[in-house]
DNA sequence: ATCTTTTTATTATATTATGATACGGTACAC
DNA sequence: GTGTACCGTATCATAATATAATAAAAAGAT
């Protein structure tokens, strides 16, 4: 069998670099070499050499004494770079915060990228998980109410093909994974202008969001608010939020 | 000459592909190939093989009109993975929160890395600049209010040093580079068990910061607030705000 | 229209990264 | 206390890759 032909434009060592890097995360916030082996499919040999370098270049910081490796402040620089580089997050920024402070309740702002959402945008006003209260967290769209309120504004065709396809991600015992279910909310996302969810990614907590479209009308962000159904009905959140989420959302325009 | 003895631990493309990565920040939103290669020291050609590896296993993105890179979301995912491996970051958040609610002004918490300091939290519950809204900015310690706040809580002779040699980095005219007279704030700081910038980092806005201590004494991260000057006199700040600062730094206890 | 700069594409070859493997250290089971 | 298993470290011959020089194409400036 003759040798496959070199893409010469690539570069194989980064890529396993990188597969190094994004090794960590929630689940995975120390790991030993043995683990990163595992989690990226590379030798181990290879993994050795990779998470030394990364850490020899500061990227990773080794502990001593279990010798695991974890993300050093470096990885929160790459991130400073990125809501440096990306245009909405600086037209929404000032926004968000004076949304935060009007409302007193927490708000977002969710990018869609693909069939997920990365949330670009957290004013955590109000104590929450962790997980809610940190920037760069990436969810199936499907299930939140940034990601419905995005996918309401796609075609009929786009619609239903992202309802029966995009992967669904349980967050809680209450997130449905009818798809049916969903692409009604969908539906209904559409004819009322922002997505719902309730105590379906964090237990209790009532979602809201509307989107906001690039000048071609492709909807590609959403700003989000989450609120205690202890202390909001749906009622309340549809004539007390929304409108000032949609406010926020159509003032925000893209080039 | 013989040739060098090749450190077969070290994978030189992947040390390469991380200076592409660390290039783009606040200045360098978005780079072509040859303005990566001037800002790297990196060949033309290897930029142009490390950027199509970057685009191909999305870490950049590609402008097909400009043709320039700039950082994708994977960016701001390795930021959340640095959030979720820090254990301060866990600890202080909720804290912060509620410290931002009961002040009603901008906190933060700022981590020493060598002679500067990195934001790793944010609560931008007032609008300020965008540079001071966001975490993963690095920032010179000596002319900041958390790093001030850090150095005090080293021994004489480290103080004396770092009031010395470490680099200074002016963010606004009325930034001091006078080490005489930071060195005469950080005692002050020692003294009163918080650091203060007037005017330093932003015009008119009050930094204060007290250190939170590792086990063994150390400082390694600074609970910071900021508030307006047209709103707060020093005196108000040293008595309405340091004690508040002061409490939360010390409910955080690493081990 | 012309010139300059940047990007893209290609290639011979030097250099690097590979993965197999031995060894040391630690944890665990008995 | 002993033996085994597992993980991390260190080494090396060699295959494969990354290099950098360079030509061509495309875009930008004048």
């Amino acid at each position: 069998m003759t040798k496959q032909k070199q893409d010469t434009l690539f570069v194989g060592s980064l890529e396993k670099g990188m597969r190094v890097l994004s090794a960590f995360g929630e689940r995975h916030r120390a790991l030993g070499l043995t683990e990163i082996a595992a989690l990226t499919g590379l030798d181990r040999s290879a993994v050795q050499r990779l998470a030394n370098t990364l850490h020899k270049t500061g990227y990773l910081n080794k502990d001593p004494e279990t010798r695991r490796y974890s993300p050093s402040l470096k990885f929160l620089e790459l991130g400073n770079a990125y809501l440096w580089s990306d245009p909405l997050v600086q037209l929404a920024m000032p926004k968000l915060i004076e949304l935060g402070r009007k409302l007193g309740e927490r708000v977002n702002v969710a990018r869609l990228d693909g069939d997920q959402i990365v949330y670009v945008i957290r004013i955590p006003t109000q104590l929450t998980s962790f997980g809610a209260m940190i920037a760069g967290r990436r969810l199936s769209a499907l299930t939140t109410s940034s990601g419905r309120a995005m996918i309401a504004c796609l075609s009929a065709a786009e619609r239903k093909h992202a309802a029966e396809t995009w992967p669904l991600t349980a967050l809680t015992l209450k997130t449905t994974l009818d798809r049916a279910k969903i692409a009604a909310t969908i539906e209904e996302a559409a004819a009322c202008g922002y997505g719902l969810t309730v105590s379906e990614n964090i237990l209790n907590e009532i979602g809201i969001a509307a989107p906001i479209l690039a000048a071609d009308g492709r909807p590609v962000a959403a700003v989000q608010c989450s609120v205690s159904s202890m202390k909001w009905s749906i009622e309340k959140v549809r004539s007390g939020i929304a409108p000032h989420l949609i406010e926020v959302a159509n003032s925000i325009q893209l080039s």
